[in-house]
DNA sequence: CTTCTCGCGCAATAAAATTGCGCAAAGCAA
DNA sequence: TTGCTTTGCGCAATTTTATTGCGCGAGAAG
C-alpha cells in the first residue's frame, strides 16, 4: 500500500480537482495515461482514495452557519457511545463528530442556516438522547476549509526520484 | 439561483458520488441526460457546486490524528487577522479554520500522523506568529465525517412536486 | 546468463460527456 | 381567446475520456 512520489502527485491533483482527465494527470506527473490510470485504480481498490464527491457552497444551500458542539457525559461505556453515534447519524446537520480526550468527551460540527435553526436542531437532539453537559460555540466565519489532506507524511518508497 | 426538488436530488447524489454518469443521475431523478447535464452545468456556473474532489482515507496517508486547536488573542484587528490567515494557509496540516464568537477567538482542525508530529507543527506555528493563548484537544476517534451538506434547508421553488 | 516479474506505453474499443436541433407546455400581451 | 415568446425537455449526432489487450524493456532472482 506504499505510495511513491508519482502516486502522491496524482493524489495531490485529484484532491484539488477530481474532474481532471487521466491523460492530463499523466502528462503532469510524467506518465502516459494507461499506467496513470492503473495507479488511480489501485489506490481506489486499496481505499487510499475513498470516494469522489461534489463539494457545495454552504451559503448557497443555506447552511452558512457552523456551530461546534461540545458534549460531556457521565456515560463512559461502549453501548452508550454506539447509541449516541446512531442518533447523530440521523442528523445530516452534523457533518463531523469526534470522540475527544480531555475536558470534553465529544465534539461535533453542525451546519445550519441560522441561530434559530440551530435551536431547533438542539431541541431535537436532546429529545433523542440524554446529554449531561452541552456547550455550543458559533463560528463567525470560515477562514479555511479544505478536504485535501497533507501528503507530506505519507509513507514513501523509492525515494530517489 | 433557486433550486427545485430535482436540483436537490441531483446535488444529493453528487455529494455522495461524483463519479455517477449523468445518464444514471438523470434516470434516478426522472430526467433524460441532456436536461440533467444542463442543470449540473448551471449549478457549477452558479457556484452551488464548488468543485469535485477525491476524498482520501486519512489513516492511509498517515494523518490519522486530528487535533482541535483553540486560540485566544489580544489582537482584535483586521490586519492581524489577515496575517494569521496567511500563516495558516501555509500549513497544509490545518484543514479547517474558523473565527469564533465567545470564549475562543479562533478554532482550527489539524491533521497529523501522531503526537510528535503535532508538537513539530505547534512549534513551527508559534515561530511564525505570536499567539497569546493556545489550547489543543486531541480527537481519540473520528465517528462521523462527511462532506455532504444537508439540503433540507435549501431554498426551493416550485414546491408542488 | 537465463528466466521471471513489474511497470510502461501504444493502439483499439467502450463509455460518457457535450452539442445541435426541434418540440411542447407555460407565461404573457393584445 | 389567439398568437408570440420563453423555458425546459429529449432525441440523435459528435467529441472527449475511460478502459482494455498486448507487447516491450529494465531490473530482480536464480
Amino acid at each position: 500500500m506504499a505510495l511513491d512520489k508519482i502516486d502522491r502527485k496524482i493524489l495531490s491533483l485529484l484532491q484539488r480537482d477530481a474532474t481532471m482527465p487521466v491523460a492530463e494527470i499523466g502528462r503532469k506527473v510524467g506518465l502516459s495515461t494507461t499506467p496513470c490510470w492503473r495507479r488511480i485504480q489501485k489506490m481506489e481498490e486499496d481505499g487510499v482514495i475513498q470516494r469522489r464527491v461534489a463539494v457545495l457552497d454552504p451559503a448557497k444551500v443555506n447552511v452558512g452557519v457552523t456551530v461546534f458542539v461540545s458534549v460531556k457525559t457521565n456515560e463512559h461505556n461502549e453501548a452508550w457511545m454506539r447509541k449516541f453515534s446512531g442518533v447523530i447519524d440521523e442528523f445530516p446537520e452534523v457533518v463531523e463528530f469526534y470522540r475527544m480526550s480531555g475536558d470534553v468527551d465529544y465534539l461535533m460540527r453542525v451546519v445550519v442556516p441560522d441561530i434559530g435553526a440551530y435551536d431547533t436542531f438542539y431541541k431535537r437532539l436532546i429529545s433523542k438522547i440524554n446529554l449531561t453537559d452541552v456547550s455550543s460555540a458559533f463560528a463567525m466565519g470560515q477562514i479555511k476549509y479544505t478536504t485535501a489532506l497533507p501528503l507530506d507524511f505519507a509513507i514513501v518508497v523509492d525515494d530517489d526520484k
